[in-house]
DNA sequence: TGCTTGAGCTCGCGA
DNA sequence: TCGCGAGGTCAAGCA
């Protein structure tokens, strides 16, 4: 930790800020604010207490006291500015991040502030994470029988002009097959697996089966879709979880290196 | 602020934790940890030094140094649980969280902790934003010249069997008009102004005019709009934030009363 | 750099 | 409680 105050005096903190805000490490700071943001849309925050993340990649977060996501924010901060200012006679620290693309401001003043400490974090591993819809494509052509006894994978992400066919395979009988996965079907899902189809059936002058394949889905879809001739086959994520483990583990040993920390 | 503790040993943190991680606090601990999800998906995320922060709302996050999302997280936690355990000879202080519905839990194993406090934090204000799609809507109607000279709104959220219209208006010429209004306009924008287009030709038998208006747009989706003989509008999103600023003034004084905040 | 698509999306609204 | 759509979406991958 770099440095942690106590109900720091506005002149103490600026100097904190202005040394740290530009540069690779995490602030954090509690206080009473306010927080205004203009840019692809307008917003107004009146005072409260909230804890603000300055992040290493220059990212700020205003976080309140509920929900997983900000109450303001900025994803890329192109530049900082940190002023003392006397608004309505009252002294306000005033931090403002501005961003050139789009053109959009983030400004925060601070009434009062209990904490602000500077650290610098040290996180060099990436997160793994399983039962993205790619896995699904991949357990898809890894095993066929998930989704239907003697299908065959002709190929993954055909393109056709309205867009790229997640899986084109054969079935049994050697009829053409659609697959459109998704792990959070809608409506949409169903126009867009109806425009694949309509596309394959002029290519190949035919008609062709249209399959969605997710790990769930609710009835006014199916019907949906049932209306429009088209297929729905349920996966189930642990499945395709633990048929991606497999793979994991024939590739074990190949990138374990511990990362080091400081203690600074 | 309730309590701030540096580096304490897993005891201390164990009985801050016990005592308020199930109450209305917000807590935060920067940390050496390693934590794993299992839920809708699955993910490992290796060891690391993160900031952990339990929200009043039971929410739980784990911010990397970087980007404006949290690595692993969770919106709503129904049980927590705080363990001391030995794990290859290693003291960790585990912190699990679950939910049951959708079943899910993150588990964060804490090598070693930096800090860790327990605020109250006093929020009562609500976030006044400005710039949504409902606020284009409205600016419409006050003021349909934004769109087009001489329009004359017909009907909001007029429904047909596609859905619902966002704007249904006559042109100078009495020609109706169908308007989607999207402030990320996508290709599904374009076909669902299509079929509404398509719905109101055949309920008013005669040609009917379709215009996407939207503050952005892209040169691709354009020409697939012009394709099916559809109409672009571009908005200032200025226009639309004054416009409801106006209406904002008249209503000024209404709700304007300041929330107390303890300094405990 | 811009565009497209997915997300453990989240969140709020409405039936 | 579930379904649906918007988001200042963000962020990754690719052209």
């Amino acid at each position: 930790m770099k440095h942690l105050l106590e109900n720091p005096d506005f002149e103490k903190a600026s100097e904190v800020l202005d040394e740290y805000l530009k540069r690779d490490f995490t602030i954090q700071m509690n206080g009473l604010c306010t927080v205004n943001y203009q840019g692809r849309a307008k917003s107004k925050l009146d005072r409260g207490e909230r804890l603000v993340i300055k992040k290493q990649d220059s990212a700020i977060l205003v976080h309140g006291p509920e929900n997983y996501q900000p109450k303001n924010w900025q994803p890329e901060v192109d530049s900082y500015s940190v002023k003392v200012e006397y608004i309505e006679d009252e002294e306000m620290l005033v931090l403002e991040a501005r961003r050139n693309n789009p053109d959009e401001v983030v400004e925060i003043r601070f009434e009062s502030i209990d904490l602000l400490t500077v650290h610098k974090l040290v996180d060099k591993s990436d997160l793994k994470i399983r039962g993205h819809e790619v896995d699904i494509h991949e357990a898809i052509e890894d095993d066929p029988d998930i989704v239907e006894e003697g299908l065959n994978v002709v190929k993954r992400e055909k393109e056709t002009p309205a867009g790229f066919i997640d899986v084109f395979a054969r079935d049994e009988d050697d009829q053409y097959v659609v697959i459109e996965v998704k792990r959070n079907p809608d409506y949409n899902t169903v126009l867009q697996l109806q425009r694949y189809v309509d596309e394959i059936e002029e290519e190949f002058s035919g008609e062709i089966r249209g399959i969605l394949v997710a790990p769930k889905m609710t009835q006014k879809i199916l019907d949906y879709l049932e209306d429009r001739g088209l297929e729905f086959v349920e996966v189930e994520m642990e499945d395709v979880i633990s048929s991606y483990e497999a793979i994991d583990q024939s590739q074990k040993g190949l990138s374990d290196f511990g990362a080091d920390y400081s203690t600074e």
